[in-house]
DNA sequence: TAGATTGTTAATCGATTAACAATC
DNA sequence: TAGATTGTTAATCGATTAACAATC
């Protein structure tokens, strides 16, 4: 059930990226067309769930055939937006947000990082691939010159609320909390949370107590 | 309601992590009790949701004061595995993979990372922080020798699946995926998704298509 | 045509929320 | 005691699966 305003719930959303990156892996090895039944084997889903996932999606399949591989990939990455350059900044310059700023996959899928900031004066002025690390305190003109969308926080856990704040006040559109730490954003500021601790500790009590046969696992 | 075997569903084993980081975080600031009440609205849940969770945990709360944080660390730290040191290598040594290899947070967490492996015999033999990056065909070895946890997978897309298929068969428990590929696993081996990309694609989504007020977010 | 696959409706299942007696 | 908070049961809500008519 497609609705007016293109939302889709939160469990389709999750899936609807994983469509898209099955529909670009398909469609390079040449394939042309994917039926659910081939979608739900390739990603471990049921062909009902991949049918009403399509359901919010403004693209139709063809009885017998299944869906067209490059039209799917097209409507799926005009709908998660990974057809639009965003623009990105990164808060944080340590491991982690220095490994973002160099990584060039970002800038492949559309993610352009234009800048990254820490507070730290020892790494405030080093290079980090092509970007320097300015100072905090340059960062809310800097996302207002450069119209940026994005703020990735790589920051630790104690200043992440205080950098989101103001990220928020720069007047960014979304967040992404790599600190292990919740934050709190008004209702037009997005915010996902992407953390590889809390995945390693989702993991390990995965291994410790696997679930029965059947239930909802990762 | 607790089960036998100590398995939770998939929904509350996510926020159970996100319990532990925020007593840890109460603790630290000096909180002895919680409330389902403070919990929720730290972390942007209902109450009802907490106290059910909590049916989950072998840990009861004190009627008129609520949890010990102390105690709910304590218990929630054994339940993720968290005083446990889990063996973990990283495949692929690009930028994330190397991050991760780096980062002390990992240590300090439980999650001792003891090899990194990398097949482009550029980066094998250079040092990632205490580590020297190694062939993967030394990794199954490796991982036999020093009973090896996790395997965190690193590495370009095309190559995720054949990895996978090398560390299971070297004996691992679990996976932690950062390629942008869907791994299939035999059912002993737990698999966790977490991937930066994909958590961006989520946000550009989530910009482009707020949902309705009150409707499943992040 | 016969058969395969979509799109959609209905049924089931699970997760969240509300409500409230029990407790300290 | 009165009031706050747990633990649990029941009600609601949403997500997944099953089923099947429509289609090519």
């Amino acid at each position: 059930m497609r609705r007016a305003d293109g939302s889709v719930p939160g469990s389709v959303r999750r899936r609807l990226t994983r469509y898209l990156t099955y529909a670009q892996d398909l469609r390079s090895r040449g394939a042309e067309w994917v039926s659910s039944r081939d979608i739900a084997e390739g990603l471990g889903l049921t062909s009902s769930t991949v049918r009403q996932d399509m359901s919010f999606v403004d693209f139709s399949g063809v009885s017998k055939k299944g869906y067209e591989t490059i039209g799917l990939e097209k409507v799926l990455t005009s709908m998660l937006g990974a057809d639009t350059v965003w623009n990105c900044v990164v808060v944080g310059a340590g491991n982690l947000g220095a490994a973002i700023a160099r990584h060039e996959e970002f800038a492949r899928r559309g993610f352009s990082i234009q800048g990254i900031f820490d507070n730290d004066p020892r790494k405030t002025g080093r290079r980090v691939g092509a970007l320097t690390v300015r100072p905090i305190s340059e960062m809310p003109p800097f996302v207002g010159r450069h119209r940026t969308d994005i703020g990735i926080l790589a920051v630790p856990a104690p200043a992440a609320q205080q950098v989101a704040d103001l990220l928020i006040a720069s007047g960014i559109k979304g967040l992404l909390n790599m600190a292990l730490a919740h934050i709190v954003a008004p209702r037009r500021v997005a915010v996902m949370d992407s953390r590889i601790i809390v995945s390693l500790m989702e993991l390990t009590h995965l291994i410790k107590y696997p679930p029965e046969r059947g239930a909802g696992g990762a």
